[in-house]
DNA sequence: TACCCTTGGTTGTATATACAACTTACACCC
DNA sequence: GGGTGTAAGTTGTATATACAACCAAGGGTA
């Protein structure tokens, strides 16, 4: 008996969840960027980090956080990675707590040399999704970025 | 002038990428079910797991890779850590490398005790994305099941 | 039978992630 | 000035993830 009502909430279960096909939606999507990122010796998560840090010039781990929607220790520790690779560097605008970094020309060398197998990657998820699956992502990430205001 | 060149790669990838957007999503979506799961002891992903496996009675750990997208080295590890908590057990069924696993009874109690904060987060979920978002993680994970078939 | 190949699973290593606890620097207020 | 609180970062711990290397079992074939 108990068996049967837990099988009707599995099925249900497994019927709409959400997380589910999300996260399996990351793995998928995160193993294309990774898979062509490879050669560089960067992941795409780094590589996420590289190109925001590029555009705004400099910044703090907190607004990295705020922009990329990532939690601050995991944000410490990339960033360490990053450093040890020369690719970003401390700020001299460092006051108090507050620690800028910034994109070092070595940083920015590889993101001009990724780039085309970025494209790779993105073409590649592109066909997957489709062009409604490709503008949909944009909207759900919209949508997250409300509840996470920039 | 390679800074500038830079730039405008940064500013095309952080327009376009698909795998940023995947992956803040898939931080901001496990996130909410995780916490809701939490006094339960349990992940949302091994939750998943524990649904699957509830649902199809037994299965290998390489048909559990099919079923949930998920590499084998994970399950492996998975696999342990719901074992040491007693909620599923390996079957008698093994065979050969094959072995098979399946739900306890106390497994199946833990799936209905949670069910009720599993739909707390569903709602959560579907009240940020919207019911056309919730469709179009549907449709997504419909395009990447595609590639993986079952 | 002996060899080889494939498949299933485990283990080593590294990144990504989150929460909790901690440290430190600033700001504010009395 | 001194206490108090808050915000920024770091570090400990645990799960999730992937790839590579490995081991074991089975099957096929000469």
């Amino acid at each position: 008996m108990r068996e049967i009502v837990s099988q009707k909430l599995a099925l249900a279960m497994a019927d709409d969840c959400i997380a589910f096909r999300v996260r399996a939606l990351n793995r998928v999507i995160t193993n294309l960027y990774d898979t062509v990122l490879q050669p560089f010796g960067i992941t795409v998560n780094q590589a996420t980090m590289l190109i925001m840090l590029s555009l705004v010039g400099e910044a703090t781990s907190a607004r990295i956080g705020q922009v990329l929607i990532m939690e601050k220790s995991t944000i410490s520790r990339n960033l360490d990675r990053m450093k040890k690779q020369g690719w970003i560097e401390s700020s001299s605008r460092d006051r108090g707590r507050e620690q800028f970094v910034r994109v070092t020309p070595a940083g920015r060398e590889l993101l001009a040399a990724f780039h085309p197998n970025w494209e790779t990657a993105q073409l590649q998820a592109s066909e997957l999704l489709g062009d409604n699956g490709v503008s949909a992502v944009h909207t759900l990430h919209a949508a997250v970025r409300k509840k996470h205001p920039v």
